[in-house]
DNA sequence: GCCTCCTACTGAACCGGTAAAGTCTCTATT
DNA sequence: AATAGAGACTTTACCGGTTCAGTAGGAGGC
């Protein structure tokens, strides 16, 4: 790209402005001791008036902050653009940054590999003062580059899964087991659950819970589970196998990862002639808006991912502003009873 | 931010370690004429076994490039979340930028105003190289403030509504009179249209398209049309008040502006006992994957919107090296009949 | 009245590149 | 043999800030 001509106005013009040296507009700016508060106002009058602002660019340059973060996200486009939890949990990271006026710099990548590798860039180039880390799968590479290159970096998921990495998580594990026992308490005995990527992390610890939350029912409880991309598609394909059982073998309840599927299985439910939630009862995960809007309503594991995202952001900055390492709990999903679960 | 002790390889290693000035190096990695091949050769190998890559920072300062395209979107997170829209659109634009290594720049604001002032600082600062401008609406003042910036912008929107600038866009009102006519030819005279924000330009566009649509039919055709905002739950406001009339008094047939809307009226319609497509016929636009996620599946005006995303980054591009200003239709929204339309 | 210490500010170096002008060497021309 | 010109680099001056070592001037101490 190339640059145009416009007239620019820099630190030198206020200076000029100011009767000062650029050194003393730069004191001012940076609300840094040594300037009488005289001198102070005449610099701020002057930026005022020339419509002055210091360049973000030449600051990091000349080695001080950087006032971007970088997010990486790496999940096919077609799937990213339905999942709402994404665009809610940026504009959670937002509304904080916003506040410091920072920026997002967004790169949907196509693998764990180009992600760290655009890490690695972004964070040698300085393009980014901080990152925030989504998706963590076993053995997941990015903590260990996270801490070799000294980026700071918050992760999202679960401390287990995050190798020491300052993370910001909610306990999948208790929600799962909340769901489960809701719907045991229901009446439900035949349960299963529709999952995300067999490949994420929180995808196995809630796979894991599930398990134990099933196991530790009486009178003994039965429970499958299926693995998918979280596309509604797959959430379809699952919900259709898993419901093609006879009456007494099919499952009385299912789970679903996010909200997508759980939308997927209502209509496959419909689709076979069965009613929800009479004879299937259907639990969402997430619940954005899409809960609402369908019919029956869906209940949900409520999540206030807005909320997750800013706290995500703050954490960030409080690791920029040299806070140290930590794991931060946010509120566990709370369920929302609607209209898709009943007795069996 | 505070910077971190990385040690940090510069230009000046690179050319230590191939034995020339820093200018050289500069010369090589900017593709100009005035290097042997031999020495050329020496310097990759040098950048490559030190890990080096130019600093954009230092670039963009430099008075070249800057790799950064910015986005700013003016809607409620809440909404944008779920519009499967931006999301997908996003990643559209990602793919290009990612071939030329650029990053997106991307901001959720209030007000247009606060987009003005967002796009002039970031373009004052030196923070982006081009601009993609999105949701215009009459009058809008992005237009004048990039032509008096200078900022390379691509403004999504009919060039009705962009003043002069380059733009991208679908012919909505096209689609609209397809999506009529279609209706129509089922044998539909009482049509309705649950309209996006009417503020925004490609709603009028769409609003006024849709009555003389309706107005040219035979026989006498009726439209009833409602502004929302686009969310489910004002689709779903809309539909019950358009449905609440007696039978022969509704409309047969609902026209949305985006799928959630349409998602939210199937829902509406079930609500009130009506079977959809017997009693009333929905058709939903953009036609996301939630389209075929409903039962019945939703007819829908469909829209490859990664692939608008692409042409939007592509024009932009032109646009950045010197490409002149110009008006870039892509192809207009097709119907995809699926489960939701049927006579009346 | 001299020395010291502060306060308030200046000047210059530097961040990591780009770009334009300058230098040196070698070949071709007359 | 002298000269011009091209090719291959190097030098140097920025870009727009930050930072740090000075320094001038005034207050306070003795």
């Amino acid at each position: 790209m190339t640059a145009t001509p416009t007239p620019r106005v820099t630190i030198k013009d206020v200076a000029a402005r100011a009767g000062v040296s650029k050194g003393a507009v730069s004191l001012a700016f940076n609300r840094k001791p040594g300037l009488s508060e005289a001198t102070r106002d005449r610099i701020f009058r002057a930026a005022r008036e020339l419509g002055w602002a210091p360049s973000p660019t030449a600051r990091t340059l000349a080695g001080s902050r950087v006032d971007v973060v970088g997010l990486a996200v790496c999940r096919p486009a077609r799937l990213l653009g339905l999942e709402p939890f994404y665009m809610e949990f940026i504009s959670g990271v937002e509304s904080v940054l916003v506040e410091r006026s920072c920026s997002l710099l967004l790169r949907l990548v196509r693998s764990p590999e180009e992600e760290v590798g655009l890490m690695e860039s972004w964070w040698r180039g300085r393009q980014i003062g901080g990152s925030i880390l989504v998706d963590f799968r076993a053995g997941d590479p990015r903590p260990a580059v996270a801490e070799r290159l000294g980026l700071p970096a918050v992760a999202v998921g679960h401390p287990s899964l995050t190798g020491g990495l300052t993370s910001v998580w909610t306990d999948d594990a208790t929600a799962v087991t909340e769901a489960v026992r809701y719907l045991a308490a229901l009446g439900h005995r035949r349960i299963a659950r529709v999952g995300g990527a067999a490949a994420l992390g929180h995808t196995s610890i809630r796979t894991t819970a599930f398990d134990e939350a099933v196991r530790g029912l009486e009178p003994a409880a039965r429970a499958w589970q299926v693995a998918t991309d979280f596309s509604g598609d797959a959430g379809a394909r699952a919900t259709r196998s898993l419901l093609a059982a006879g009456r007494g073998e099919r499952p009385t309840a299912i789970v679903y990862d996010n909200d997508i599927m759980a939308v997927a299985g209502l209509s496959v439910a419909a689709e076979m002639g069965l009613r929800v939630p009479d004879d299937v009862s259907l639990l969402a995960w997430d619940d954005s808006q899409l809960c609402r809007l369908t019919h029956p309503t869906l209940s949900a594991m409520s999540h206030d991912v807005h909320g997750f995202g800013a706290e995500v952001a703050r954490t960030l900055f409080g690791l920029i502003t040299g806070g140290g390492p930590g794991s931060h709990p946010v509120p566990t999903p709370v369920l929302t009873p609607r209209g898709s679960t009943a007795p069996p």
